[in-house]
DNA sequence: TTTATGGTTGAACAACTGTTCAACTGTTAG
DNA sequence: CTAACAGTTGAACAGTTGTTCAACCATAAA
């Protein structure tokens, strides 16, 4: 959801000094749709447990137990995370008898990884 | 950063269902500080004004006045988050006079952004 | 020097976020 | 039925975040 107390009009406190380059930014920018839909995105990923949770889920489907254990936390806790990646379609899941087993949604998640490690191995 | 009220040690509140499992899987997940790190990076696009201040720089060079303008914010806003992007050495700058030009500081963000912005899409 | 202006900075504030806790649902075992 | 347990849920709380505001720094123009 982000900040959502932005002001209703757009203001700014200056002019602007080059014109010309902003007016060509602005023909190139994307749709503010797209840019806003592109942080949400990262903002889902943008926590240590859900990278750890679905880490996990690239390995092996598994159950709110067995993620618990591994990652030293509350069911409680884990299940409101699982919550998040659910409604993002990151993650799916399948109930037998009482046991939940989790797995990742699609492939998506391994391709960002991995481009994203790439990007925090070289620093 | 992150929430750092985590519990000194990791407690969960369960027996895991399939230790088998929970072993092989913790022997695949990555160092835990990669993946906070991995987390870290996300959490920076995961801003939507720090994203529409990305996708300005990749068209073109700018300084604070004119994304102050493009953007419809005030310079202080979008000086604040220049500073992080510049912390996280995203983005460079050169200053000429008065004037700071600031740029994307490697290829990183536009790798990153086209992997995502598919995932994006397809939803 | 004085004034104006591009830009930065820190404090303050409201909104947001992740974990905890307790209560709860649903399924299995006795 | 009852007890146990996997998992979910909502409220509460502390910590974090982004914008605003005012004060400030640095350079350029007068």
């Amino acid at each position: 959801m982000q900040q959502s107390f932005m002001p209703e009009i757009a203001v700014c406190d200056c002019e602007s000094i080059h014109e010309d380059v902003v007016a060509a930014v602005r023909g190139q920018l994307p749709e503010e749709d797209l840019m806003i839909d592109m942080a949400e995105a990262f903002r889902i990923f943008g926590d240590s447990t859900r990278v750890r949770i679905l880490f996990a889920l690239k390995a092996h489907e598994m159950c709110v137990c067995d993620i618990s254990v591994l990652l030293g936390m509350t069911k409680s806790a884990v299940s409101h995370q699982l919550r998040i990646l659910k409604q993002v379609n990151l993650v799916k899941y399948r109930k037998v008898g009482r046991v939940v087993y989790y797995s990742l949604a699609d492939e998506h998640v391994k391709t960002i990884f991995s481009a994203c490690m790439e990007h925090v191995m070289e620093d």
